[in-house]
DNA sequence: CGAGGATTTGAGTTGTATCAAGAGTCGTGG
DNA sequence: CCACGACTCTTGATACAACTCAAATCCTCG
């Protein structure tokens, strides 16, 4: 961990260090050298919009957002983003982005100039690596996602999804402590590809059967292991037996 | 373009590089000095498994493989790889790999030392960048399928998966030819979240139609404009009125 | 205190899965 | 060369998951 500074720094830049793994001294000295300029957005509003050309990297310092993705009058979420959450690295700098980005809550970010990273990347090497860490760690999470909408039912997701905020925001978790939850059921309807009643009805039996207790602001899980067993998908066979399982030597 | 080399090209070192776009010269010759190993793998074998080490990136020279993640008995594919594409960029070099890679039919893949590939993009700026691009790019489709997989009805599902295979065949696409198509409707029903009885359905339909002809090798659109349009997402409101929106001015 | 959103519940409908079974296709080995 | 086994593809019947519509609270914020 090399951002352990005892001057002045950027939170903005120390989040962004923290996501990449291998920096030198001076590659951290480098980052610590852009200039970020911190907005404040209201919640509701949107920090990136599809179609609209943009030059700077954001960093979601404080607040939640949402990061989704629409086509004619309907809307998927891609994923929710906490702080330090990052975006804006997955075009080339040429493209328009697809996506939109909106706060959930008053969101802080900073913002780093797109050109100017790419500029200091050139030099350091070990902040280029971490560029590309960091899109694979979306990559990741994206491929959670497709596993969620593609195999699991509504059940299942919505414990799944659950989970996954909670273990964003305590790392090291313990259990039974409340988490902040500022996530509409319409929002985790719109991320799970399901409809809002439906969502209620998944939340309502969670809550039935002692697993949760959800306000509207926070979230507690109660029996955690016994929803991650939940999450961990059903027994079935949509695969089938042993789809061009070619015997595997 | 820095890749039309006078030289003896390995042709997995070609692939990677088209998919960089801005390569120095320099870069492109560093990339050339990589070793690579060719394999040829057969139909249902598999190019990486879950949970086992491995130090080489993949390249697809040639042939068709699924990239696919599977949880207890169930498997969701991610994503389709054709000659061009690229696996092992997702994890830090420290993790195991999370996703299954298997041939569909036959394959070339060119391997490629991970740590010398990291080692020159230390050096090379721009390779570093390209290795973003390309998990970038990776990204962009795993929001296509998340988007196929939230929004979509079944029909439109195969509509659109059929249009993305067609036209990564054809980028510069000419209609009413085929291209290849060595995927089964149980593949199809893996990569869509569905049953094969179902994905069966939904291509009898589209053949009943006359929008495809599909046989068991081969594909052919007969009206992608028509399709196109079936898979722009259908007039529903799941998404409801202007949840979220604050009257952005 | 009014209004617009969020949550909750009910009733009915539709999309998709499951089960089942027959026909077509392919590769392999006798 | 044919027969066998193993996948595929196809179709029908039925069951269940999830959606739609509708309406009644309940918040929350202006």
């Amino acid at each position: 961990m090399t951002d352990a500074g005892r001057f002045h720094v950027d939170p903005a830049i120390s989040i962004l260090a923290a996501g990449m793994p291998s920096l030198s001294p001076d590659d951290f000295q480098a980052l610590c050298h852009l200039r970020v300029v911190h907005r404040f957005i209201g919640r509701g509003r949107s920090l990136l919009s599809a179609g609209e050309p943009f030059q700077r990297l954001r960093i979601i310092v404080k607040g939640w957002a949402m990061h989704s993705r629409r086509h004619h009058d309907r809307r998927q979420i891609l994923d929710l983003m906490l702080a330090g959450d990052v975006i804006g690295l997955e075009t080339d700098g040429q493209h328009l982005p697809l996506t939109d980005v909106e706060a959930l809550t008053p969101c802080e970010v900073g913002e780093i100039d797109l050109k100017s990273l790419h500029r200091i990347a050139l030099r350091s090497p070990g902040i280029a690596g971490g560029l590309t860490r960091i899109v694979a760690k979306q990559l990741a999470r994206a491929e959670d996602q497709i596993l969620r909408l593609g195999q699991m039912t509504a059940y299942e997701r919505v414990c799944h999804v659950l989970l996954d905020i909670h273990d964003r925001q305590r790392a090291a978790g313990i259990d039974g402590k409340p988490v902040d939850f500022p996530v509409t059921q319409t929002v985790l309807a719109a991320l799970l590809g399901l409809s809002v009643v439906h969502v209620n009805r998944q939340v309502m039996r969670l809550r039935e059967e002692g697993l949760i207790v959800l306000t509207r602001q926070q979230l507690v899980l109660c029996a955690p292991e016994r929803m991650a067993s939940i999450a961990g998908i059903r027994p079935l066979d949509r695969g089938g037996s042993s789809t061009l399982a070619v015997a595997a030597e």
